[in-house]
DNA sequence: TTGTAAGCGTTATCAA
DNA sequence: TTGATAACGCTTACAA
């Protein structure tokens, strides 16, 4: 009876070794891939764990090896579909490595500023990808290298250390998307920013403004308005950009959510995009497809970003050599929401 | 300089029983909130373990109790709004808990099906939460039932053993949405159904039969398109619909994704919604409330699902009493999407 | 109120 | 090619 009372326990190496005959260290060897086992001796083993239903104990292998293979995602929520992608692209790195993705979504980045430290090592984190804007949060990236804990930037602006850093080139593309907006006979362009604290958001105005400027083009201040990077802020912003009656002819909107939202204060002011005006986005998220038209956006690889970031993470961690910056691709992608200016 | 050494190396359990004259089991009460411990003594022991920045290692936590206070939460990727909603309402329910949420996206539910009891055994998961349709696999279910691993299953349909349950009335909710068009006087009314393998399709398709059946109104089985889940093939399934010319009046799709890709379509085909058609959707998601006009949907409570069945899940693993079917209410939402038939 | 000693299930050392 | 035995850092009896 007292054999039989095991079963619901989970068995351990000494089961395994005691049922095989061997001992609990040839057992580790042929659960690590150790050479130097007999092939006859690695069956038995193998054969013995089977019919046990053996898995290693991660708790006591994290503990001897001091390492817990969890790494831990940071970041803020603007858009499902963009922390959707984010983790996506980490996990589909993860995948096939022993490592493990812990989620911490972050109410915003001041409120962790300072805390994020201490609930990587509460929670035994082996290293963090911190995605935008946690990354430019001063005291965290001290904080960060001071205690040496592994981490990796995703689309920071400012060089705060020399952590790894992963990102497109948010300027250069926000110009190209003003460019592309100028050459459809634009010239009264309204912009949304996003979240003033993410600098993406800076990054972005200044290529608009740059743009602008570079073209002859004024930029009425009336005509930046300030958003947060949510659907309902750029549908806010909307509604006070059609409310003037000098309206612009194109609104180009720091990111797809606000564009959605953009989008739904014109038709709300019986405004028909692209006819009466051309509205653009930024990041290529689902939501930019689904709209109606859909819309005229860049395509940010935030599966690719955070792909890269997590590789570069495991890189750090396991003291492999790793490129400092990587900078992605970024692409225009005309679609039905911009067209030429009917004031042409 | 053998001290100085010693920074690098996180400090254990004896640098802080040492540096605060105590014992390491003192040091342990006062980690582990237990009683009898002398305020003068915790104060000490707090200060060394501030001093030398001590964190309890997880690992060994872990191991000595046996548990590793990891739970999982396994889904497919229907649509990332859903996702976040999921992964917010179980994040939510664990904050302030000991407990970490590792996730678990499934290409699809037929892919798991007998390996997932083997992932969350070498993840040393203590219990599952599994979202639609994974907590449908009879070989899953049974899997798990059989190794007594604690899970709770989030919508399912299928009564396939006394696992927690945390759902909707979907029969119930699609009847009430198909009223809605009844009583707006649609009678030729289009069915977009969802993933087969879904048993919240079924169930919404047989309340859209029931409630067509009860007020004497015929379904054109012709006008029941098969979908995915997915915009895309919504969009598909819209394409199809109003490529007939014996066009539908109102086009009720059993999740908003699809719902939205059908409004596409009717769009693409020079139709206005809801003037010539109407457009209702179900799971009131994000993506209900950014489309032009907004989705007429069924509110289900993705959040509160996830939140419930975490809760089911710790109160399972804690061994506490628990309700074994949570059964939370919908809503019918009326947007803009659907109207009065013109054909009145 | 505090401390000693014995594990928890692995991996690492080193001898066989 | 294998196996005793000692860690790893913590919690839990059990004493004191």
């Amino acid at each position: 009876m007292e054999a039989g009372d095991k079963r619901q326990v989970r068995a351990t190496i000494t089961d395994v070794a005691a049922r095989s005959g061997t001992s609990i260290k040839t057992v580790s060897r042929v659960f690590n891939d150790e050479p130097f086992v007999r092939p006859e001796t690695r069956r038995r083993v193998l054969e013995a764990a089977a019919a046990l239903d053996y898995h290693p104990n991660m708790a006591a292998r994290s503990l001897v090896r001091g390492r817990s293979f969890l790494i831990g995602l940071f970041y803020e929520n603007p858009s499902p579909n963009y922390v959707v992608d984010l983790q996506t692209g980490a996990l589909d790195r993860l995948h096939d490595e022993r490592y493990r993705l812990l989620l911490f979504p972050c109410e915003n980045a001041r409120a962790v500023s300072g805390r994020l430290l201490q609930l990587a090592r509460t929670s035994g984190l082996e290293g963090i990808v911190l995605a935008p804007p946690l990354g430019d949060d001063p005291q965290t990236v001290r904080d960060l290298v001071e205690a040496r804990m592994p981490f990796v930037r995703i689309a920071p602006t400012t060089a705060l250390d020399a952590s790894p850093t992963v990102g497109i080139d948010d300027g250069a593309a926000a110009r190209e998307m003003t460019d592309h907006l100028l050459s459809l006979g634009h010239r009264r362009i309204a912009f949304v920013q996003g979240d003033p604290d993410h600098p993406s958001n800076s990054q972005r105005l200044d290529g608009f403004r740059g743009a602008m400027q570079a073209a002859g083009a004024t930029v009425d201040e009336r005509l930046i308005e300030q958003g947060r990077y949510t659907f309902e802020s750029g549908l806010a912003a909307g509604r006070r950009i059609f409310a003037d009656r000098q309206r612009p002819t194109a609104v180009f909107a720091a990111n797809d959510d606000m564009a959605a939202g953009v989008v739904v204060a014109a038709k709300e002011a019986g405004l028909d995009v692209p006819g009466h005006v051309s509205v653009a986005g930024f990041d290529d998220s689902l939501i930019s497809r689904v709209t109606w038209p859909q819309l005229t956006t860049i395509h940010q690889p935030t599966y690719d970003m955070a792909h890269a970031a997590t590789d570069a993470l495991l890189a750090l961690i396991e003291k492999r050599p790793l490129t400092p910056a990587i900078r992605l691709q970024h692409q225009l992608l005309v679609r039905g929401s911009t067209t030429r200016t009917a004031s042409l």
